[in-house]
Formats: C-alpha cells, structure tokens, sequence
DNA sequence: CATGAATGAGGTTTCATTCAT
DNA sequence: GATGAATGAAACCTCATTCAT
C-alpha cells in the first residue's frame, strides 16, 4: 500500500529534476528510471509515454490554478453587480494575489516546467492558453457594470502583461514571501490600469 | 566567391526554418543539410558544430538590436541633460519604437528562434541578458537628471514588462506597421509609468 | 465453472484476432489482454507462453481436420479391396469435399491464422506436414489395387497441389458453399491427374 | 573503390542470413550489424530502414523474374497469332522453364526470403501478385487464338497452381538441375490442363 | 569545398515473462 | 483466478560528429 506509490512518485519526482535541469527534449526516460532505481518498463507501466509522464508532472498544479481563477472571476463578477461606478471596485487585491501565488510556490518545479520545458509539447502554448482564459472572463465582469464597455486589444494586453509580471517575479524570486509582496504591489497598479485603459466609457 | 555565400546561406536558410519547426534540440543537422543539398561534411566546414550554426543565424540581427538599443541611450542621455525637470522629459518614442520594430521584422525569423528554441543555448536567457542590458542603462540616464533617483526594483520590472510588451506584439501580430501602430501606444503608456513609477523625487 | 471458460475464452477470441491481424511475432500479449479485459498475469494462469496460446487456437481444429482425413483414408482403403480397375474408382468426391471445407469454414479463423501466421511457429510447416500425412496414406491404398503402384515423385507432388488446391480457394472464397461448389470441380480433376500420372500399371 | 561496396554488400549478405533464419520480424538489425562487423549506424547509412533492407535484397531478383516473365508472355502473343488450332500449340515450354528455374536458384536465398519471410511486409502477397501478373498476360494471350475464350476462374485457378508447382519445387528442391528436370514434366501437365479446361470452343 | 562513410552513444518504446499478493 | 508491479533485454532508429579522400 505504501510501495503501490512510492515508485510511480519516485519516478515523478526524479522526472521533474531531469526535465528542469535539461528540459524535455533532452531529457532522458533511461536517466530518470536510473535516479530512480527502476527499469524503463517500469516507467512504461505507470506512464503511456514520455509526454504522459510530464503531463503527470505538470497537469495538477495546472488545474489547480486554473481552478484557482475560475472561482475568483465568478466571485468578481457577483461583486461587480453591486457596483455603480469604476470609482467603486474594491483595489484591494492582496487575499487573491497571495492565494495565488501560494499555490504556484507550492508547485514551484511543476509551475517552471510549464515556464522552460515545454518545447514540442502540448504546453508549449499554456501561458497563452491562461492568457485567453483571462480574457474570456472580462466581458461578463464587465457587462455587470453598467454604461462601460472593454478595449478588447488593450484588455488582451493588459491580461497578457498581468500573467507577465506573475511570470517574471516566478522566475527571479525564489522566496514566497517576497514575491506576494511584491506581486501585491504590481498587481494593485496593473489593475489601476486595466480599469484606467481598458475601460471605456460608453 | 560566390558559390562559397551559397552553401554558407543555403545552410543557414534551411537551418533557420528547421529550428522554427523543430526547436534546437529536436532539430536535425542531417535533415537541414538534405534540405540545402549538401552532406553533413560540408556543414562542419564551415560550422563548428549546431550551437555555432544557430549563432550565425541569431547572433548578426541581435547584436544589431544591441547596437540599436545601445545608441538609443547614449542618445537619450545626452537629450537628458539638457533637461529640468521629468514633466519636460519628451514623450514621443515613435521615431525609435519604429526603428527597432522595423529591425526586428526584417530579421523575423530570427527573433522568434531567439523568443522560440533556445533551450539548451547560450542564448536561453537572451531576453532577461537584454533586460540587463536597459537596466544598466538606466542609471547613468537618471543621473543626469539632478534631484532624481530610480526605485531599483520598480525600474528592472519595467524595463521586464517592456521588453515583454515587444514580445508579445511580435509573437502575435506578423504585419510590420500593425505592430508599429500598437507598439507606439504601449511604449508610450509604458514610458508614463516608468516616470510616475520609478523614478523617485530625492 | 461459467466464469472459468470465460476468461480463458475471451483470451482465445482475442489472441485469434490479434494474431489475425499482426502475424504470431508482433503479436503483442499486453495487447490480448487488455482487449479481454484481464491483465497478462491472468493469461500465463491459463497459457504457459506465447507459443501454448497459439497452440490452444490452432490445434484443436488442426486435429479435427486430421481426424477426418485419417478416417477418410481409412474407408477409402476398404472401398479399393473391391475394385478390380482404376476405371472403377468412384470419382464422385463430393461428400468428402463438403465435410473437409464445411469443417474449415467452420474454423475459418483458425486455419488462416495456420497459412498466414505461423511464422516461428511450430507450425511452421503445417502445410508440409499435411501433405507427407496424406502420401503417407497413398502406399496402403495403391496396395489394395492389384496390379498398379506408385509413382512417388508425381504422388507427392499432386498431394501437394490438392493441398495448394483448397489452400488457395480457402484464402480467396470466403463464402462456404461457393467454396465447395468451386472445390468439388477441382476435386474431380486432380483425383483424374491422380489416377492418370500417379497411378503406373506394373 | 573496393570498399564502396564492400560494406553495403556485406550488410545485405548478413542481412539475408539473418532474414532466412529468424524471419522478417524477428531478424535483428543489431545482430545483423555485427556480424558485418559494423555498426547499426552504417546500416542507416545505406538503407533507410528494416523493410528498405529487406527490399534490397529481395527486389532486384523479383523484378528480374517479372521481367523475363513479361518477356516470354509477349513472346507467346506473337507465337499464338500464327496459330490456327489448340492442337497446333506449341507443348515444349523446356525452354522458359529452364530460364525460369535458373534464374530462380542464382538467387535461390532472395527467393526463399520472398516465400518465408514477408509477414507484415510490402511483400507479403507478391504470390498473388505474380499470379494476377500472369492471369493478366492470359487474355490478350487467348484473343489471339481465334474461336475461343478463356473460363475465367479456372484460368484463375491454373494460374495459381502452376505458381505453387514453382514454389513447391523451389522449397524442397535444392539442386537446379533436378528442380529443372521435374518442373519440365510438371509445367507440361499444367499447359495440358490449361488447354483442356480453361479454353473454352466459342 | 565537399563527399561518403562510419562511429558510438544514446533515444523512446515494446516485449514476454515472473511473482508476491 | 487474477492483479499489479516490475524485470531485463532487446527492439528500431537517430543523432552530432569525424575524417580520409
């Protein structure tokens, strides 16, 4: 009960540190059974294939967070109801910000595989995936606010920079706590600018 | 003479386009050298081996970019001193946001290698060696602006999300002057936050 | 006692397709099993190898065929104590033909994977074997006609051709009673060939 | 010069060894390689993969069978155009035999390779193919023969028997003079039955 | 300047088989 | 009866690189 998981977690987690250090392509199955002490058929019973294994690896923190933001927009959106003017909409973005980041820096190695590995994989497109998941949310959250409409291409920019900034503190910060903090303050100002260039006036 | 272009050049063409499908590691030297019609003898003459072929793709047009960027801002000082105070700083960067886009977009292909498959490069952290490079220019800027000094943090992530706006307008939009017309707005938003944002009043 | 049959029936369907459609070596095991729906410890509970499997198809429908042969011989034997001349040889084979072909349609599987997929096989040579089982029948009944002997080259050689005969009408007529109305005409002219080539007057 | 081919040449004569004794699956390429005293990478040097090798020794033979095969049916057309009757055709075929045969035994193990070892290969129906090749050839062969036609399937069927006369031969025999000596009387039985029974008076 | 040949190491994947549970 | 895990060997193939000619 304990070795049903302990070899196919071994294999995942000797996979994550061949896939960092020499990214997908050259990463090698053989290297990784070796780190694991097992034989390559008994990576091949537990995974179908190479890309099957970094799915594994990836594919949950992956969800995680999209579920992460799937649950705030729809939050968002119920707040923005009640809301009369841009003038109104809480700027306080600390709570989702950290939660966020908590998560990714829980999942630190599977958040950089997503960000440096995915070459020739079905990953290769997933910031832009997120990025338009984003955007797929704006015009509900924006229809709830009466008598404004959306820039689509400045609102496309604008969610593109914000997974940017949340990118770029990932792969410079390696402390948790310095990056909410510093996420927290980036994030308040992208959002003073969504609402500054995005919104319009009708 | 001319011969001795041709199967360099050819080389080089079809290298560049079995990078872009393949990315670096999964491109095969084999199959660019059938492309071009030559033996894989012929590449090593006048290669030293892939990674010295993929430079002599990337390396001319991002040293150009390099020089561009590096006579900007020996350009912008000189303008600087002259200057009292950040409200006269001029606001227009069309003439060099044109510049460096039309650069960039007569030498398309190799840009994208340098954004798409430089795993395993010396040039897997081109983008982040560039933001270095505006950062460094910075200072020398901002000290010739008296009474002034620059929020470090706040001034390398702007120079990030920067670069980062050029990049994602060149992953996305592949007409030259479309990308000329939007880079000109976001340079300028972009350039207004980095005087509101960092630069600080001593 | 329903169950038991089951499993291992379902295995004999599924390896009779799979060795169908890839031949006895790249037949794969994992592959059976997984279309029966068990896992490949469950086969070897009821197969020693690979080998016994295809034995467990093939055999039982390789015996029964033999089982008709060897009792048509044996009442042929007793038919020819009673004839004086080969003119008085009953040529009507009909009935014979339609127990053999109906016999075979009925184990159509079977005997195809016998022509097709025998490769590394102890099977190998079934066709052969086959054929020296039915000269081997010749002698004994060429002795119960006075007069006459063998030819034995051009005996062995319409032994085999019989054989080729069905083989070929097996491989390319799928329907049963097209086959037999096609194998009886055939029939009737090589046991003519038979009696006029193989059968010397002493 | 002499070792352009020595290599490549070697390669093939391994390979048809191995091919003889393990069958077209099982061969190995490995092995193969290293009884030629090469290394797996020369092999791809030469042939593009297994069944490209596999080609290589087994096409050159059966395209000069199909030749000389083509050769004499034309030949015939032109013989049976001076004909009046069936009776007046020409019953001697010594002479395509012995043609046939010999050429058959220079490369005796090419054929034998076509006959044993071509499962999940292009080749695994080229006894049907040489059969349709022949089958094709009989009606221009019997338009040429006034006030006849030709019983489809039985010209079908005489075609595929003469065939497996060959390949009988061929398989159990394995000096050619012998092998000549018994396809002559053979051959002639089988032209016999042609005439007779898929030659129909209109 | 370029070819043609070859290396040697390594890649992913698949396989028949075993065995404790 | 059957599972799930694992072995170990081997499979075909591809690669960057070298070098005599």
């Amino acid at each position: 009960m304990q070795d049903e998981k302990q070899t196919r977690q071994k294999l995942i987690d000797c996979a994550k540190k061949e896939f960092l250090e020499k990214g997908y392509a050259k990463a090698s199955l053989r290297s990784i059974c070796a780190n694991a002490g097992v034989t390559t058929g008994a990576l091949y019973f537990f995974f179908e294939n190479k890309e099957a294994l970094f799915a594994a690896i990836v594919d949950p923190p992956l969800n995680g967070l999209k579920g992460i933001l799937v649950r705030h927009f729809k939050d968002d959106i119920e707040e923005m109801s009640g809301i009369a003017s841009p003038d109104d909409i809480d700027m306080d973005h600390t709570e989702i910000c950290d939660r966020i980041v908590g998560y990714i820096y829980e999942n630190y190695d599977s958040f950089m595989l997503l960000l440096t590995a995915t070459e020739n994989t079905v990953y290769e497109n997933v910031v832009d995936d997120v990025v338009s998941m984003i955007e797929r949310s704006i015009p509900p959250m924006m229809a709830a606010l009466n008598g404004y409409t959306v820039d689509e291409y400045m609102s496309h920019w604008m969610s593109h920079i914000s997974i940017d900034a949340f990118i770029h503190v990932i792969r410079h910060e390696t402390d948790v706590e310095k990056a909410k903090i510093r996420l927290r303050a980036i994030l308040n100002y992208l959002v003073l600018g969504w609402v500054k260039l995005a919104l319009v006036k009708e």
